[in-house]
DNA sequence: CGCTTTATTGAGAGATATCAATACTTGTGG
DNA sequence: CCACAAGTATTGATATCTCTCAATAAAGCG
């Protein structure tokens, strides 16, 4: 293992902020103080320490309680590529159920903090809360879904497409943790941001330039501000969610 | 829904062929017979008839008994692409349970035969038989490494790469359920495989001539025998399996 | 303040897409 | 059984997007 973990008794998931978002969903506040008793230890990681390497046995599964990780993977021939972005609330370690490996490789993008639920009891303790087995299922549903869309960006996108449509996913998903939707800190840098999308660190930089002149985007370094979703949602080809629709008066699509 | 059950009460899991790559893998016969109970239903669907469509409310998921399907997802803007292909002994459907709504459409490639198996009934089982859940969750956490896996290629490869890639890995998957390793039928077209591996049916064509030429497979329409493995392995970037490594003499990557 | 890392911008090269023509398969109906 | 049509696959020529290489600028860090 390459964290040291901390025991800290006083924070659990009866009375965690991220309760709304990560494995306790559902549950009856009863079933909480259950899950409590799986989650018996964090572990503080720095900015680019790892929190498990590809080939560690699998002891755990985590939930990322503060801060961002990204997950990645390696070719033999020694390329490698960024797989996913971590937010608070999401879980981590799931590539490791399959065969009892992680797959991936997870590193901390800035000072962070994990929960640690031991595999093994969290398993027993799924036989016995039938709600928190659905949870995790869900949870595990939604990991393939997210993959999945983003098998899609990468094989049917252009940069410029991919690259709207991950900054609309960011937006999305600090917005359901009660950040603003349309300002926020990239905390991955331009090579991790090319990694994931499949392009260039030039091609990201070049695009982001594109769309700051064009005005959809603000860019200063690290943080952006969202200027025009409707027009950054349209390139990367789905409607705004936000927006009141008016594709009713839109023309319907013969087949 | 678009498929109509046929009741087949003769063929249950508890004597089925598929059991090794399936659902009732890591049980104990009196627990097959339990799961047997969950398996009341097959579905038999023609080449192109569809499974589930995208947002139909998830009921059931799926076992692939015999025949291929693939799965595709679609952008608003009408552009689709294959994400996965789904061999014998397969789950399809996992990417309902997170919303309660398939995100996919599954649609069969040649005529083939799917167990369904429904999802509450499932859950209900698995949690009074541990080691059906705990093999649930193989299976879906096997599921997302080999979507993670995909992404790789289509992020990191060139085109000749992710063919490579693609044969290799359907050959190892045809070669676990027992078939022929080296020479096997596609059972997806040209326009199905260039929408999988994110590149044009032109390239596909083209790639594939290619590795005729050079000796590395031969083609005739949809029947491929693959003849030079090592040099497959070599082109998608991995070591041969199967080959007696020499790499203890290959010069170490010092980091 | 200088060094290292990270990001931007430009010019040219290369891989794949696109457009177009042809060939091959498969299925249907005469 | 053959002829035709529709779908599928191959091959070639050109266009385009993104990569690669290179130079510069900006930011983080000791």
């Amino acid at each position: 293992m390459n964290y040291k973990p901390t025991d800290s008794p006083t924070t659990k998931c009866s009375v965690c902020v991220l309760g709304q978002f990560c494995l306790p969903v559902g549950l009856s506040s009863a079933d909480v103080i259950r899950v409590d008793t799986l989650v018996k230890e964090r572990v503080q990681l720095q900015k680019g320490e790892s929190l498990y390497r590809h080939g560690d046995p699998l002891s755990s599964v985590f939930s990322v309680r503060f801060g961002t990780l990204k997950t990645e993977y390696c070719l033999q021939d020694g390329r490698q590529q960024v797989i996913g972005f971590h937010l608070p609330g999401e879980i981590l370690g799931l590539d490791g159920i399959g065969d009892g490996h992680y797959q991936s490789d997870a590193i901390a993008l800035e000072d962070s903090e994990v929960c640690i639920i031991r595999y093994e009891a969290f398993e027993d303790l799924a036989c016995q809360i039938p709600a928190l087995q659905n949870q995790f299922h869900k949870i595990m549903s939604r990991e393939l879904t997210q993959d999945q869309r983003h098998l899609l960006s990468l094989g049917t996108m252009r940069a410029e497409e991919r690259l709207a449509a991950f900054l609309l996913s960011l937006s999305q998903r600090l917005a359901a943790r009660g950040y603003l939707n349309n300002e926020f800190d990239l905390r991955m840098s331009r090579v991790e941001i090319g990694s994931y999308l499949g392009i260039q660190i030039e091609t990201v930089s070049r695009m982001l330039s594109r769309f700051a002149e064009s005005g959809l985007i603000q860019i200063k370094q690290r943080h952006i501000k969202l200027i025009d979703m409707d027009g950054l949602y349209e390139l990367a080809g789905v409607p705004n969610p936000d927006r009141q629709s008016c594709s009713a008066e839109t023309p319907i699509k013969q087949i």
